[in-house]
DNA sequence: TATTGTTATACTCTATAACTATA
DNA sequence: TATAGTTATAGAGTATAACAATA
């Protein structure tokens, strides 16, 4: 009982903190900086190497639609290329330019920049090391509900 | 050097994961359930006690114009109420109303049942004490940005 | 003048539906 | 039939600008 009680407050709490910090967070957009899911797609496509809209959809988990305008702009802006897949005439991969991940390295994601300034001032070295534990607990339970 | 770079890291595996997590959460709404922003503006409201529109969205991090929306969109449905501040004709007071904290009390808000459940069942007592850990870092994190 | 709040308008992100092309 | 992708349309959430009322 008390520890059901207990999960449910760390799931507001968690929700809470987590919705104030990316309404926050999307209100940062410097001139020529990427949206948030322009950012996330990048990553992934980055992270994970070549793959279809439709793969980044899921595991982006937004609708494979939402994925293609957010990848058309990410090609527009040269930091994806579309190649079609010559075994499969309907299937078309993406893949990071040189440009992208010159972009991703280069440290110019300002909301990225903007947290680690915050943490690197305001944060103690535990504290970082509690964020760090957590961050992929966040993303295992994105995956799992 | 090797402190700052780990800061970076920090920073970009919460960034992806908040961002997935909460992408995925927005989905659900139930029939006549309240969205993201409705829930976080009415428990905030409970929480804190009476304020007005502009300090709610002072500390939601939000224009005064969408937290005006938000609020109305709350009063249509009897959650809240606005009462004329009698000393200062400008101010108009919010509440939660009885119906208000019925609704946040009768554990309703199927985002956060949601996230509850899959902590239960797929977390251990350990991953769960870490995530209640990094909870109110997240939140003083969004308030220092 | 400064503050509280409202109205009008537009942009971003996302969804669903309908379609084409390929398998 | 099923799958990958595109185009069209709509809705939610938010922003900025312009305004009215009050202090």
């Amino acid at each position: 009982m008390a520890e059901e009680l207990d999960v449910r407050d760390v799931a507001a709490a968690l929700h809470v903190s987590m919705g104030l910090l990316l309404r926050r967070l999307r209100q940062v957009r410097e001139a020529g900086g990427l949206s948030v899911p322009e950012t996330s797609a990048l990553a992934r496509l980055d992270r994970n190497g070549p793959a279809t809209s439709s793969e980044l959809a899921r595991v982006e988990q937004i609708s494979p639609q939402s994925m293609g305008a957010t990848l058309s702009a990410l090609e527009t802006r040269g930091l994806v290329t579309r190649d079609p897949d010559t075994r499969d005439g309907r299937r078309v991969v993406l893949s990071v330019t040189e440009a992208g991940r010159q972009l991703l390295r280069d440290k110019r994601d300002a909301r990225t920049e903007l947290l680690a300034k915050a943490l690197a001032d305001r944060f103690t070295r535990q504290e970082l090391d509690q964020l760090m534990t957590a961050a992929p607990l966040l993303e295992r339970l994105a995956q799992c509900i």
